[in-house]
DNA sequence: GATGCCAATTAGACACAGTCCAATCCATCC
DNA sequence: GGATGGATTGGACTGTGTCTAATTGGCATC
């Protein structure tokens, strides 16, 4: 999937090819994402979506958010207690996460080698691997 | 630290070695983690200290977990956007996470190798590293 | 034992992220 | 242009966690 583009266009192809149906404002609230390649939270979204003249509901922030994660257009980034990030890069990543800034940086996994892991219980299978280095100014 | 045996006596040392003024609350609090080694929310605790007969609360369960992540007795664990987990359990290890049933389970960091992480960048250090498995019934 | 001090605790108000729900909107199909 | 059904909306609601001002309680000093 090619999202160097991230035309509304394009973007409503891309939400075609997930299941989703594309609406104005689940194309905005992918726009917000895929342009920036940032993580952002809910409520910043809101924000930047809200910039533009239509007002999006807060409840439709949420529903979309909890859709494009289902549909794996996204994923959900817990770090930090009193809020979720939402992250565009879908592709194996771990995350670098300033807790004095609250900035997060992803990390390849691809330049990552983890070894050593126990077996899981049997009849459980992983669903994602988190790999999150809180760091700090030293 | 020895934390094999956890009568409130022992507790109140352990406090003390770490700097917190030892009330009831605050043993009864550590007693309720340490006693079950197990990963509770602040919401399981306050439920579980009062369950003996003092009315301890929600205010200074609280301000007491965080007295204690402040002064290294127990550490956050946050895997679920809506709580956090607090872990009696210091030394380095990961976590495997349940998301059907909320169960956490430690894997020992000392059986891990992780390579190949990126260098931090220049005047950033490192305050902790988590490693989080989700799983669920496959 | 009485007194004063200060930290710890308390109840309750508050803040905020996120969910729920019933009413409305709107794109599509006939 | 209706009818249909999914999407959106505002607003009420929930649950976790914080704040604050008032009270309590342990401890030292007299």
């Amino acid at each position: 999937m090619d999202y160097r583009h991230y035309s509304r266009d394009n973007l409503a192809d891309v939400l075609r090819a997930h299941g989703i149906n594309p609406t104005h404002q689940r194309i905005e609230i992918a726009h917000a994402l895929y342009s920036r390649q940032e993580h952002l939270s809910a409520d910043q979204v809101l924000a930047i979506v809200n910039q533009r003249h239509p007002e999006t509901s807060r409840a439709t922030v949420y529903n979309t958010l909890n859709l494009f994660v289902e549909k794996k257009l996204i994923r959900e980034v817990i770090v930090d207690p009193s809020r979720v990030f939402y992250d565009p890069n879908t592709s194996a990543h771990y995350h670098i996460y300033n807790v004095e800034t609250g900035r997060l940086t992803d990390i390849d996994a691809a330049d990552v080698r983890i070894e050593g892991l126990p077996e899981l219980p049997r009849g459980m299978v992983t669903e994602g691997m988190d790999v999150i280095i809180r760091v700090r100014r030293g």
